[in-house]
DNA sequence: CTGCGATTTAGAATTATTCTAAATCTTGAC
DNA sequence: GTCAAGATTTAGAATAATTCTAAATCGCAG
């Protein structure tokens, strides 16, 4: 994660902004205010929020924003390439502006996501892909105890 | 995954229950026969499945079993370290028998979810750990083309 | 500035998962 | 074997997450 901390408005810088535009018009999509704000969501805490903290988040910028939007929004970034989806366990899917090589790791007691740095693809292990299988994306998803946590409990 | 093919009994053989009993009583859970279904249903054809699909297999072999018990079966079966969680995007949660170390491929087009052997933990890769830490489980997430759809799309 | 397709919107609909409380098992003690 | 205590199962309701729908609005090419 960069050194993006929390911040007061919601929508992205001059520079994230017109590396974003150039992202979403590279993949065919439009650069509308919700999909600015959707990232600027995204952005101003390193979190891992979900769907519905991002709808929150964004409503602060945008009172009206639909649900609906977000989703969509979320989809638009991530086809840009702006954003990663995480699945961790069951509940709702959690988003991640990081688009650094990174692994995400989950703790088992508090249920905070972080991101680990490092490379996390199939060259760097000794998993077999088998023939004629393209590979496209890799995620690399870890539990266990945060420090605090490990702490606590010891 | 071991050589399980399809199947026309939808309880684990005799050596599969020996182990599975075992397991469930070192954690301190019972091996009921609803357990013993439920992972029979994953045994029986290495495809991933979601709970609805593993409460549709279950009804084959008791009919009144319900769906509140595949996830409660699921989840003392996933304490007991006989089965696996596998999410892979917003849709529902994937099971998976297999306790080899593997990694998860979902084929982007035709979403069919297959096993690749290796081990993917933090250890052979570059991932930093950070101090405090303590890692228990990981799991590694590729999507991208399976050699069918790879095929048929070029 | 006009038109067309892309995007957004509110809300309904669907799907996935969890909860609840009563009934039924399982196990260990006798 | 019988019994009590606690674990597990059950049906169905409740909740949570995500997708769908159709109408309104927006953004961009011409």
């Amino acid at each position: 994660m960069k050194d993006v901390k929390s911040r007061t408005v919601f929508v992205p810088s001059h520079r994230e902004r017109g590396e974003m535009d150039e992202r979403m018009v590279e993949s065919g999509l439009r650069p509308t205010l919700q999909r600015r704000i959707v990232l600027g969501a995204l952005l101003e805490k390193p979190d891992h929020p979900t769907a519905d903290e991002i709808f929150l988040r964004a409503k602060r910028a945008k009172p009206n924003i639909s649900m609906a939007t977000v989703y969509n929004c979320l989809d638009a970034l991530q086809r840009s390439d702006l954003v990663k989806q995480v699945n961790m366990d069951r509940s709702a899917t959690r988003y991640c502006p990081n688009m650094h090589e990174h692994a995400h790791f989950q703790c088992e007691e508090c249920g905070e996501v972080t991101d680990f740095d490092g490379t996390a693809n199939p060259e760097s292990t000794d998993i077999t892909v088998p023939p004629g299988y393209q590979v496209r994306h890799v995620e690399m998803s870890i539990r266990g105890l945060c420090a605090d946590c490990s702490k606590n409990s010891s």
